[in-house]
DNA sequence: CGCGAGCTTGACGTTGTTCAACTAGAGTGG
DNA sequence: CCACTCTAGTTGAACAACGTCAAGCTCGCG
């Protein structure tokens, strides 16, 4: 079983990102000339907080959980779900080329390698793809802030709703899904434990807010559960 | 009392930033011609979360709080406080052109403007300058990764440690500090009741670990501050 | 059928917020 | 120089929210 799996070139990917829209044809033949494709079965690590960063990866097929860890405690944050076309790379990029999050397939996972020495080349010669990825950036700092916000201040009901909001309509982009995160990983998501997680879902279940099975999820009454999400 | 006070030039300017550096001398006299300085006082607010984002400003003297509010309540978080010489503009940039962060002086506070089209204009030209603000970008991430950790997971001890810890090196580089902060900002550092801040300054005075008065604050026991910092 | 991982439930204790009262110091006007 | 007042700091008591622990359950799979 073959996991690198080069199909196609970046030419004709389908999938092509935003920021690689902003490359010349030169660019775009150097970085599909180093790129290579990587599968991955769920719960295999893409890539390790405190790893040393030499590619920024492009998930082209499903889904990856992204963690930060604290290095003095066994704690972590699920802080996202990626899934295809997203960028991933991390914050060591130019400052330490380190790995500063941890990233673990959910589902089965293929990601496309770039080498960061073409993202450097390429952000030397190319002040649009620059000025794409500031804007990039500044966006998940948006994000950043939000969370903050959430962890600060909300509780378990306000957090969960979060959560629940997130999943529909960011990640799966219906207010019914399926997906393979255990009552732990949304316990992660909203730095819960999971008995709590547990419980908040039942009382939206009584509320008739929402229903669920093990592994479904959907979302009955929209407008109360963002007005709890907005309450906290 | 003038409170524009356009003293000097950029080229002189001894507090020149990291990221001038690398600007190309007709790039820093445009950045020249068009910015301007103003002096605000304590408790003013230079500029205001969901406000028109038009110039970075860099604090030229003075100190200033970074606030993050959730629009839903009255609820923010105090992200940091800045000190020349840092330059400030807010993920708005080359996003919406709006102000997700809300700045006050904390003391009377010099800050200079300067025009987001000058930045665009010497970010299409000088790709070095795009570099550097992207490595700029990607540290404020690696720092937001610490305090989503910290918010998530760490109780009181350890987060009023880690704000006492954050003045100490980060703003007033010692261990002993005089600083206008109230009890209720401390608590906003650490998205806390200010009731719940001053019962742990207390145990920490009574374990030995800092003293202090009203306003000012010293670290007796840093290795035990480090110690609780870390296990939250 | 039995095993194991993940899910669920209840009891319990800790933690931290809230509320209310009290204190201290700075500024103001008689 | 003394009330008065306002703001910030402090303390204590009551309460609610959550995490932890332990036990039992469910479901898929060998």
């Amino acid at each position: 079983m073959p996991r690198f799996v080069n199909t196609g070139d970046c030419f004709n990917c389908s999938l092509k990102l935003n920021l690689f829209c902003y490359m010349t044809d030169e660019q775009l033949s150097r970085v599909d000339k180093n790129r290579h494709e990587v599968v991955f079965k769920p719960g295999e690590t893409i890539f390790k907080s405190g790893g040393p960063l030499t590619h920024m990866i492009c998930i082209t097929r499903g889904k990856a959980k992204v963690y930060i860890e604290d290095p003095d405690s066994e704690k972590r944050v699920l802080m996202a779900l990626i899934k295809p076309v997203q960028l991933i790379g991390g914050p060591g990029f130019l400052v330490d080329d380190m790995h500063y999050i941890t990233v673990v397939a959910l589902e089965e996972t293929q990601a496309c390698y770039v080498k960061i020495e073409d993202y450097k080349e390429v952000m030397r010669t190319n002040p649009e793809f620059s000025m794409e990825l500031v804007r990039h950036l500044n966006e998940r700092i948006i994000k950043h802030y939000t969370k903050i916000i959430n962890f600060a201040h909300k509780q378990t009901h306000g957090k969960v709703a979060d959560t629940l909001l997130y999943l529909a309509g960011e990640i799966y982009n219906s207010d019914a899904f399926e997906t393979l995160l255990t009552r732990q990983d949304l316990a992660d998501m909203c730095a819960m434990a999971k008995e709590s997680v547990i419980r908040v879902l039942k009382e939206f279940v009584d509320e008739g807010i929402i229903k669920h099975g093990i592994r479904d999820f959907e979302i009955l009454n929209k407008k109360k559960l963002l007005k709890i999400s907005q309450t906290g």
